[in-house]
DNA sequence: ATATTTATGTTATGTTTTTTACAAATTAAG
DNA sequence: CTTAATTTGTAAAAAACATAACATAAATAT
């Protein structure tokens, strides 16, 4: 859990530093990147320690260099080709998703085993699941997002396997376990809502004092 | 964060203990929670303590009443009425997605700026967005899913927010801020993703010793 | 050239969260 | 009825995490 929340930071400073950039800025200040979150500069200037990011001392960080370092750890300067099985519309939705650019992921591919969805034209082709292993083989693919029917997940998942996929990011309402070699991420989404309820429920019992920070 | 820890994973014991549940148990002791989860025995049971959940010294805890006990806490007794903005490919994922009858929780309708998008048969009826604002009075709403284009964030969560809803999950690429009065949580798919790509890239390069819980 | 200011990098301190350890309690066995 | 076994509930200890504090360095001002 302890890189987890670190990598996570980091994607929040990622996204401040990229805000201050568009407002011109060159360089920053370790408080200017806390403040806003809500959290101590001295956990900014040590989450930078930590992965080798440093500034000058009284001229503070130099925005380019950190998001170039950020990137570099966050693997996003080379570009993570993904692929998503399951085309039906939380698959379509994600394969016409514009947002994966900036953090240097591709969706390469999509595989479906309905034919109906096969479709080779489009901005991101849609293959018969038969063809998965090979694609995935031949472009070195390390990770996918399932997006299948409940029904199909077990099955899905041991295609996956099998093509030596390494990671996974789940929207399946069957949740799978993480183990070493294959890193499960599982988006169960009544949770996050079942969360959400409890702390809106939770305020309007107790009027105040709430955490949740988000 | 410190309490949503704790949802969490009670939200990881209630569906542990449906398991048990199915397979014919009455009760269970502690380390039966826990082991397969990765946690500790005493975890288990000093969050259950701090939610009032007791059971007996030697005999364990009997399934059906903590199950009761954790739907209490999470307000998944009562059913939780959920409306979504924004009838495209994931709201109607979400509408037609069958999991959340189990937590209590409901979907009652759907909106939409889109005059095409209106039906008032189905499942979900989907409702033109200028009803929302009463809907949401009348019913007495608290909770909405927001699955609009990015381009219409910002004037819906206007439109929530003078509505008095309380709490939304956004699958919006705009990121909100939470306030005491008004939470949000933020799904951001490619920060999902990119922690995953981290993962999987270390463990390609250190060969072992990845942490991730999940 | 020296003093002053200010921000980093890091050590020390404080806080939160989890685990360990064990007393008290309950059940079963002899 | 007594002893043994076993599990809860919690107090104390440990670990993890974040903040505060400060020594050091760099820049500016005097």
């Amino acid at each position: 859990m302890t890189v987890e929340n670190r990598i996570n930071r980091l994607l929040s400073y990622k996204h401040m530093l990229k805000r201050f950039k568009s407002l011109g800025l060159v360089k920053v200040f370790s408080d200017n990147i806390a403040d806003p979150l809500g959290i101590s500069a001295s956990l900014v200037r040590k989450d930078f320690g930590m992965f080798g990011i440093s500034g000058s001392q009284k001229g503070g960080y130099t925005i380019d260099s950190v998001l170039d370092k950020i990137n570099e750890v966050l693997g996003s300067n080379e570009i993570q080709q993904v692929i998503i099985v399951g085309a039906g519309r939380i698959g379509e939705a994600l394969m016409s998703y514009k947002g994966f650019h900036k953090d240097g992921i591709k969706i390469v591919a999509g595989f479906d085993i309905d034919l109906k969805k096969i479709r080779k034209s489009g901005d991101v082709p849609v293959k018969p699941i038969e063809e998965l292993d090979e694609f995935v083989k031949e472009h070195n693919i390390s990770v996918a997002i399932m997006a299948v029917p409940d029904i199909a997940a077990q099955q899905t998942l041991e295609i996956l396997k099998s093509a030596d996929i390494k990671g996974i990011l789940n929207f399946t309402p069957v949740k799978f376990k993480s183990s070493d070699e294959f890193i499960v991420n599982n988006f169960i989404i009544e949770n996050e809502l079942v969360n959400l309820i409890y702390f809106v429920n939770k305020y309007k019992r107790n009027g105040k004092e709430v955490s949740k920070s988000n």
